[in-house]
RNA sequence: GCGGAGUUAGUCUAGACCGGCAUGACGUCAGCUUCCCAAGCUGAAGGCCGCGGGUUCAAAUCCCGCACUCCGCACCA
């Protein structure tokens, strides 16, 4: 399977398409999910939320998608998400004002500098376009977020370039209360906005998109006291250390050989393997790749990036940083509100480790990595976890007539609210099996003639396509046994 | 943003060099038939050929601009 197969899937499936396709102002990076594609996205958040948010009993919350202005000042976005960029008059191409300047005449200009003074470096060493020679306009800052402004005067604030943000300015509230006690994770699904400059790929590089980000605040003195690391230990990560190879280990052995600084670490990426494996991405297919100091953030001291291996190359999945007390300090520095806690009586300003999950991203992988060519029977089928499949179960009539259609349909609105169902009737029964195959629904009941006479039909099993015949009344708890979260 | 290649129905695609009724397949829908794995038959719907402009009696086709998609570069918390 390839990007290109699983791109016609999700079109011809209701996956995922171009969002505004009928307008040809439609700009790229956007990308809206059918009916399919939320149903499996649905899913993918529940079983988010069971093993990670109710496993670990962290909080959950809901934040604004617009922030004021401070909060990008405090959390450094407006300085440092912002490249300052040069122009060529003569051929329009684009440069980084710090890195060329720094290239051409070895003047190092801070990049979080005013703009006059990349101005002034450039006017004084004559710095020229080093394609064509030609002469620059002045620098400018590209923000990669996305300014609005708010009532009639236009007051800036900007969408949330990440959904971290309102965890951190929320924490005092959220710990006070809620009863926190360290370490407390909070987490947030929603939607963050990047004004990329060449958004690629449909759902792996968005202008908008949806992140499940967790943060951990923990007491940076105690971070290997960690309740649950025992039911982890044993867990096996794949780890690479220096951009060399990948190296399987258990966490238990990964923190005591200093691989990982901590059993907090350790624990929590722990966590997000045992997550993915129950999504139906292959984990042998993973590694966390510890960035080196030019790759990481700028707000990050230590991070590891959770990336899978697909048809278009090792794809990050979940960036964890341990952000230290960067976020925490700034914010209570700007806005002068406490943030230290109390930790087995003692006074602490609470470190980050943060789990900042691309759930779009996941679910192209998601598909990917189940995107099954059956040749024998000549069909294409999504080898879904059941719990995630967007359709539960198809209900099909054998035949139309006799009866099979009223019988069919009163079954269907049996168990309609209950699953997710699907009703069909219509052509060969085979071709409807073939359908359900690409959504990936991993049961169909069938109604035939014998169900008139016994009450029973028959359910196939999509990967199998075996099948077998039970009774009308067990119908429930069997879909539930094979439908339910592990 | 730069360079390259593209954009024709839900999907894939012929036609473009050489301007003249937009082709085929799959899929979809309805009916017949069959009755458990994309069978067959009949019929139908679905396109301002990416958008805008220009040349022309006439543009999917030639020219210009733009947008989008893909590849490479650059960028990427």
């Amino acid at each position: 399977m390839n990007y290109d197969q699983i791109m016609q899937l999700a079109l011809e499936r209701g996956f995922y398409f171009p969002s505004c396709e009928i307008y040809s102002d439609a700009q790229a990076g956007f990308w809206e999910y059918g009916p399919s594609g939320v149903s499996l996205k649905s899913k993918f958040i529940e079983l988010w939320r069971r093993e990670l948010v109710r496993r670990d009993r962290m909080l959950e919350i809901d934040g604004s998608q617009i922030m004021s202005q401070s909060v990008f000042v405090a959390s450094g976005h407006l300085s440092s998400f912002a490249d300052p960029i040069i122009t060529c008059q003569k051929c329009r191409s684009i440069f980084r004002a710090d890195k060329l300047i720094a290239e051409i005449t070895s003047v190092v200009v801070p990049e979080s500098a005013e703009l006059e003074q990349f101005d002034k470096v450039i006017a004084e060493k004559d710095v020229r376009c080093p394609k064509c020679r030609g002469n620059f306009d002045n620098a400018k800052k590209f923000n990669m977020m996305f300014k609005v402004g708010i009532g009639p005067q236009s007051e800036a604030a900007y969408l949330r370039p990440e959904t971290c943000q309102s965890i951190f300015v929320d924490f005092p509230r959220l710990y006070k209360t809620m009863r926190g006690r360290l370490p407390i994770g909070i987490a947030q699904i929603g939607k963050s906005f990047r004004n990329e400059i060449s958004p690629r790929q449909s759902l792996l590089r968005l202008r908008e998109f949806y992140q499940a980000e967790i943060e951990v605040f923990c007491n940076p003195d105690k971070l290997n006291d960690i309740d649950g690391f025992s039911e982890i230990e044993n867990t096996e990560i794949r780890l690479m250390i220096d951009d060399t190879i990948i190296k399987p280990v258990t966490c238990k052995e990964a923190v005591e050989s200093g691989m990982l600084p901590n059993k907090l670490v350790a624990y929590y990426l722990a966590l997000l393997v045992e997550f993915y494996q129950k999504t139906g991405i292959d984990v042998n297919k993973s590694r966390f790749r510890k960035l080196g100091d030019k790759e990481k953030a700028f707000y990050a001291s230590v991070a590891f990036d959770f990336e899978v291996e697909t048809t278009i190359g090792w794809l990050e999945l979940v960036a964890c940083n341990y952000r230290s007390d960067y976020d925490l300090k700034s914010h209570g520095n700007v806005s002068k509100e406490k943030f230290e806690v109390l930790h087995d009586n003692v006074k602490v300003l609470p470190h980050v480790f943060e789990l900042s999950m691309g759930i779009d991203r996941s679910l192209y992988t998601i598909l990917e990595h189940n995107y099954k060519e059956d040749k024998d029977n000549d069909r294409i089928f999504l080898s879904l976890k059941p719990y995630l499949a967007p359709i539960h179960v198809g209900v099909l009539s054998l035949v139309k007539k006799d009866g099979l259609a009223e019988k069919t349909e009163e079954i269907f609105s049996k168990i309609k609210r209950k699953y997710d169902a699907f009703l069909d009737h219509s052509g060969a029964i085979g071709r409807r099996y073939r359908r359900l195959d690409e959504v990936g629904a991993p049961l169909a009941i069938t109604i035939d003639h014998q169900t008139l006479q016994d009450d029973t039909v028959t359910i196939r099993i999509r990967d199998s396509m075996e099948q077998e015949r039970i009774k009308i009344s067990d119908l429930d708890s069997h879909i539930t046994k094979a439908t339910s979260y592990p």
